[in-house]
DNA sequence: TACGTATTGTTATAACGTTTCAAAACGTCG
DNA sequence: CGACGTTTTGAAACGTTATAACAATACGTA
């Protein structure tokens, strides 16, 4: 069994995080014990993970459970800080890869396999822009979410597995 | 007190109402009583209603306890035929005033008073069509949520009104 | 009427998220 | 250093959102 193609080398890890520290630094804000467990929990996975999930994940790596608040906190300062993503329609939360992008994000979620692609994709706003210009509409945040069934899990299901 | 100005008229409420039975019949789909019950609740209060909020509503409609089990099932049945949209970022259910249109909808959550307008918005589709066929995803479904502040909104924080 | 299927009712429980208040860490000013 | 105010974390309890499992009922059809 191959690691997951899609979690980061351990190399890139480290250079994400070390970016993160850096927003951090440039932001006067800390990147303290249990946010740091958080977001590297989430990059290790690679996939969108439940608070849950990362209440459990926290839990094993200190050997001393760790309670949903902290995680909770933790998730909201990310978010907050556009180191995470949110998953509106799974409840889940995910690295951000281009986190010092301004771009809206469009997330391509896999029914098959439960992992998300982010795109970049500029034009939304803009298309987006038109709507609520129309109304007046004063714009605070965008949720793009598409499911669906990724390439992999496609060609899968072409030969008979189910999903 | 006026009446909410985003609900519909009783006379625009029932030619909805046949428009989704008469829909119902031609896909040979029954409108069960608590299936018409959530869709009149939700068509009533003209604004994002959560699941607990329909549950409560029923319950004092009939006079009896209405179980969750009843209420998701039936969300769940006008959902999956278009007649009500979910909203992931609020856990929260709208009636579908646009039903038998299969253009991307576009919804516009206003902080400030909870109300939410839904924009058709056909290029939406394109340009995500223009990602996926990239990765060569196979997309199911698609969730467009913008949230911020209506113009009536913007117009009393304005005036100072805490939002 | 008898039978199979779809739907609803009911109880219990799982999953997701927050409130509240106490304890600890941290910067900073005397 | 040490006292103080601020920010962050820990922990218990609770609130909200959603589903599982199984019994009862309604409904079409032969």
């Amino acid at each position: 069994m191959t690691a997951d193609i899609e979690s980061l080398s351990l190399e890139d890890t480290l250079a994400y995080l070390s970016e993160i520290e850096s927003l951090c630094r440039q932001r006067g804000l800390k990147l303290t014990v249990p946010r740091r467990e958080v977001l590297q929990a989430l990059l290790e996975r690679g996939k969108p993970l439940s608070a849950y999930d990362l209440v459990a994940s926290l839990s094993a790596t200190r050997r001393k459970r760790v309670s949903p608040p902290t995680v909770y906190r933790a998730l909201s300062f990310l978010v907050h800080q556009g180191f995470v993503l949110k998953i509106e329609s799974k409840n889940a939360y995910l690295a951000n890869l281009s986190p010092n992008t301004s771009a809206d994000i469009v997330l391509l979620m896999c029914d098959g396999c439960g992992t998300a692609k982010q795109c970049e994709e500029p034009m939304i706003g803009r298309l987006i822009a038109k709507d609520t210009a129309l109304f007046q509409f004063e714009v605070h945040r965008k949720t793009v979410e598409v499911q669906g069934l990724c390439k992999k899990c496609r060609s899968q299901r072409s030969k008979g597995v189910r999903l």
